[in-house]
DNA sequence: TGCCATTTCATAACGTTGATATAGAATAGT
DNA sequence: ACTATTCTATATCAACGTTATGAAATGGCA
């Protein structure tokens, strides 16, 4: 239903089913707790995606890599990544949401220790960057204010240049993110 | 109903004013149109708020003002932000969305013009990167994911890096931030 | 196996939502 | 002053999420 874009429904989920509504309270506790599973499960995904993917002697393509393979989860499904972010629903004190954040900070003390990007950064701080901006370019497409085609030639010319006012060469930059933006948007997990 | 947490229900809404609920039929096509109209003022508000923000002889100073009123906007009235941006309606064609992202990439022009920054720069797409980066931050504390508090730092931090990756002097770009933040904090319009 | 406690789930209903049909009141135009 | 149009209050509708209820299924234990 969020792939076909209709808005999910108690009574049009279960029609077909042969099911009843009430399942959905035995197994998910109405409608809320089932949206919530539903964005756990997008969280889950992503993490799985993202620790999916290689890690190269490029530390800086890497980190152009999951920031595509990110956009990419949000463009193949965008009203799922809507649902995970418009806060419509108490956020889950789970891992995944986190896990994903912290899979971009490992992958930019990697570019500290490769000496690709200055090591008296704050990783913490600097992924947190890398990812405001991410999250907002994706939020511009999947709630439809900009399309994909627009947004994509912007961030990735603003993900460079953060790579370069963290130390890298500019150029390099460029380079490694041309190369890992395409590793990233590959095949969709 | 919106600073009030509380959702916006037609019957809730025209409780106490003596008006029946046909009333916003007749002016605002539905519940849909209401809607779409205080999105509409909200768009307005802040386009009148950034263009009321005055043009120093510091014109990063100015870009980081008006990322703060900016911000000061979504943070006074979170759910009208979301409400703005959470693609639940369909977008107004009217000008006063593009105007707020207009202010900017004119401040970005006068960065040019007095050599703060690269000349040779693109000021649509760079001040499209600062939209998407304050966008991205606002959205996370709006939607909840994260306080202000943790918002504003690391998004003020991502302003400074790419104000001194578009030529400007890091720690003149440091400080043209700090003074900025604080003018476009002030009063709320 | 036999029995009880618990869980699961279909049916039916309830309260609330946004939207509409209709008819009477207000307004505007000539 | 009469007509035509617009406005709006009342009543109603279909659809929504949720809850009550009782029957069926399941599980644990002697």
């Amino acid at each position: 239903m969020l792939a076909r874009r209709e808005t999910i429904t108690l009574r049009r989920l279960v029609a077909g089913t042969g099911v009843s509504t009430m399942a959905v309270y035995t197994y998910f506790d109405g409608m809320d707790g089932l949206r919530g599973a539903v964005r756990q499960e997008g969280f889950s995904r992503l993490a799985t995606r993202l620790n999916g993917l290689p890690a190269t002697d490029d530390p800086i393509s890497d980190l152009a890599a999951a920031g595509a393979a990110y956009a990419a989860s949000a463009r193949e499904n965008p009203e799922l990544y809507v649902l995970m972010f418009d806060g419509s629903l108490p956020l889950p004190d789970d891992q995944a949401a986190g896990a994903t954040l912290q899979c971009l900070i490992e992958i930019v003390q990697r570019a500290m220790n490769s000496e690709r990007v200055d090591p008296g950064l704050d990783a913490v701080v600097f992924a947190n960057e890398l990812w405001m901006l991410g999250h907002g370019a994706c939020m511009l497409f999947t709630t439809g204010v900009l399309s994909f085609d627009q947004v994509e030639p912007m961030v990735t010319s603003g993900l460079v240049r953060l790579y370069g006012a963290a130390g890298d060469d500019p150029d390099s930059a460029r380079r490694s993110l041309d190369y890992g933006w395409v590793r990233g948007l590959g095949e969709g997990g």
